[in-house]
DNA sequence: GCCAACGTTGGC
DNA sequence: GCCAACGTTGGC
């Protein structure tokens, strides 16, 4: 089981949406790097769900829920790829980007080192930080 | 609203 | 193949 993080503007879709749906495609990712994550993602692995724009935090947790396949919204000889994800929960308090800046553990989390990335791979390591900050007291 | 980072496009 | 121009993302 591996962890990812993938980023969207509440604005334009939010946790929320995602929860409302239950289930949902992430498609539109137009990035040849985050594609390259796409593609090991696999049914069981966990996504944290950063929201970018007003909030600037982690917020959430979904899971794949199916193998990477063809982008629906992309023409077939593209080869962008789209992931299955399933809402999980909440994060019991949001973990924001100021907060991981600070922290001296996720120094080289790729969300810091590279701000225009949507899709990106987490550690396990960092996997832990995140859900300690989440679970604890600010 | 501005700007840094980065990707894409097109002229040469 | 290089690079300037331009567009987009996303933080500040």
């Amino acid at each position: 089981m591996n962890y990812w993080l993938v980023k969207t503007e509440p604005n334009t879709y939010s946790i929320e949406d995602l929860k409302n749906k239950r289930e949902d495609v992430w498609d539109e990712v137009r990035n040849h790097q985050a594609r390259n994550f796409i593609e090991k993602m696999h049914p069981g692995d966990q996504v944290f769900v950063y929201h970018s724009g007003k909030d600037k935090a982690v917020v959430g947790v979904a899971e794949v829920v199916s193998d990477p396949y063809p982008d629906p919204k992309s023409a077939a000889e593209e080869k962008w790829l789209a992931i299955d994800l399933r809402y999980k929960n909440h994060l019991p308090r949001l973990v924001t980007l100021a907060e991981i800046k600070i922290d001296a553990r996720l120094q080289g989390f790729l969300l810091v080192r590279q701000s225009r990335l949507s899709v990106m791979e987490v550690s396990h390591a960092q996997a832990e930080v995140l859900l300690e900050l989440a679970h604890s007291k600010k």
